[in-house]
DNA sequence: TTTATATTTAGAATCATTCTAACTATTGAC
DNA sequence: GTCAATAGTTAGAATGATTCTAAATATAAA
């Protein structure tokens, strides 16, 4: 289920995105990157903690929250709000948006196309866009089993 | 720059999809509803607050929270997120998404296509949505004009 | 080295929102 | 109309995710 290692390119890629953005490699960015980059799932800021915790005991939440900034401001994970729920990551970097199924609470990647198609919007010349976000919601095929799942 | 008077229209509306959702229609939703409908912009619950106290100096926040609740409930109004900032309220209620100012913090409505094409997604079998959000980042025409404006 | 800067940590503080429990208003049955 | 039953309002307390603080530690630069 879990993949077995870090590779070592995520690891070079890591350190040369923080020194990028002027920002160290240190012990707990690489572990908490890593603990990221093992389940697809979308876990909460408290679930890396968990996740993460467990192989550095002395990992504090404050640096949780400050590294899971730090890799959102370097791109190598995105935030992913729906509502006004705790936050969750994803470490999927494709472009894709995400479907949020309501009744079992998972949060699903969906791909664009490759011919992106244009979005039919009447978007007023004086709205500069930087980003288009696509967010789905409704259900997904079998909410009881969704591996997922987050919700009881 | 604010509507002189509450439609007739919209208190019985308000009344009647309060009433098809099993709710009664109370002096402080019908207030906070008028307050609403006064501006276009898209307040937070405190500014709804703000602005309906004004009126109604006994009104409380419980009852800003539930009635803006309700509202949602019936269709009446919409809860805009943007991240994990406060929410914000959209009496709008023609189909539309929005547009987020990163400089000035404002909300812009932009409106769909007559015609609307297809999303441009590979969206699985398995995954059906029953609402989709499209919302738009960036910068508009006068950040420091605007009168949407939301930040200092 | 020494010094400056960045990072980590635990715990306190913040802020939007939800909950609670007492009170008040409205509705429906008689 | 009167009187329960139900729904709504209120102030303030509680919650929960996140951010802040200040001291301790680590890393990099001079």
């Amino acid at each position: 289920m879990k993949k077995d290692l870090p590779s070592a390119t995520s690891d070079q890629e890591l350190a040369h995105k923080l020194a990028s953005s002027g920002m160290r490699m240190t012990a707990q960015r690489e572990h908490v990157y890593h603990t990221l980059l093992q389940q697809t799932d979308h876990p909460t800021a408290d679930e890396v903690y968990l996740r993460a915790k467990s192989a550095m005991p002395e990992l504090s939440m404050a640096t949780v929250y400050n590294t899971l900034d730090a890799l959102v401001k370097c791109g190598l994970i995105k935030q992913v709000n729906v509502e006004r729920t705790a936050s969750r990551y994803c470490s999927n970097m494709n472009e894709h948006c995400h479907f949020f199924c309501e009744e079992c609470g998972s949060i699903h990647d969906v791909d664009f196309k490759k011919d992106k198609g244009e979005l039919p919007l009447k978007l007023p010349r004086n709205l500069v866009p930087t980003q288009v976000d696509i967010s789905l919601r409704g259900r997904c095929a079998d909410p009881l089993k969704c591996p997922n799942r987050n919700r009881n």
